[in-house]
DNA sequence: TGCTATAGTATACAAAAAGATACTATTGGA
DNA sequence: TCCAATAGTATCTTTTTGTATACTATAGCA
């Protein structure tokens, strides 16, 4: 890495993927393959409509999701990952590989903690 | 990547990373090593010594970088990566690389764009 | 006729993140 | 005696995110 903080890129793909809910919808869709839009409502509890559709809105305008209408009553609508937002896979792996270690890091640490004020 | 969203530790990642200047402050530590204070704002055109201090902090807090403070007059403060915090630098990499890739994907679909509507 | 299901909007409000600006302590040197 | 340098705090305001709640359209069905 060696590059000046003028030229990073970081902040693309984490403005993509920063959203109290992008990574679930993400993770799932990668999952999942595609899904309603009141399967994903369902997978994800205490998610309101409103943030539901603006993150997939925003989702979609970048391109990382699908959204297809079916001209029918009651409505239907689904949405898949593109073959561009399948690319942000190995960054959400990473993240969740790293997560799984930081838990056991932060349980260490209160073991340390729990040591030296004992 | 079969795995239930509950038990999904990318937000750990994310809630680390994400904040205007933590990628960059990061990147900068993980190129050139200890920084004083003063060299990490003079970095960061545009970052106001709250939010510096801020995002110092709490990386600090996370044990991703170290702070050593020298009882001078005037003060001196230095930063540096932890070897826990040395282990983000794959995410970070894997964002950098999208990031790229994106800057790309970006300008084509301008490009389509133009296309269509001439 | 009125109810259900689905995928949304609209509006108001609360909380969190970021920005602007002013202030502090201390010591060596002019 | 007063100024510069460094690494901060303390407040206040603005912007961005997120939450809560109510409302909409329409085909099919009882």
């Amino acid at each position: 890495m060696e590059r000046k903080p003028d030229n990073c890129r970081v902040e693309d793909a984490l403005g993509i993927l920063v959203g109290k809910w992008k990574p679930i919808i993400l993770l799932y869709l990668l999952q999942e393959g595609t899904k309603r839009f009141s399967e994903l409502k369902r997978n994800m509890p205490g998610i309101t409509q409103k943030m539901l559709t603006k993150q997939l809105r925003e989702l979609e305008d970048e391109d990382i999701i699908r959204r297809v209408v079916y001209p029918q009553v009651p409505p239907k609508v689904e949405y898949s990952m593109t073959d561009y937002g399948r690319s942000l896979e190995p960054i959400l792996e990473a993240m969740h590989e790293w997560g799984e270690k930081h838990t056991e890091h932060k349980a260490k640490e209160e073991q340390n903690q729990l040591k030296s004020s004992s």
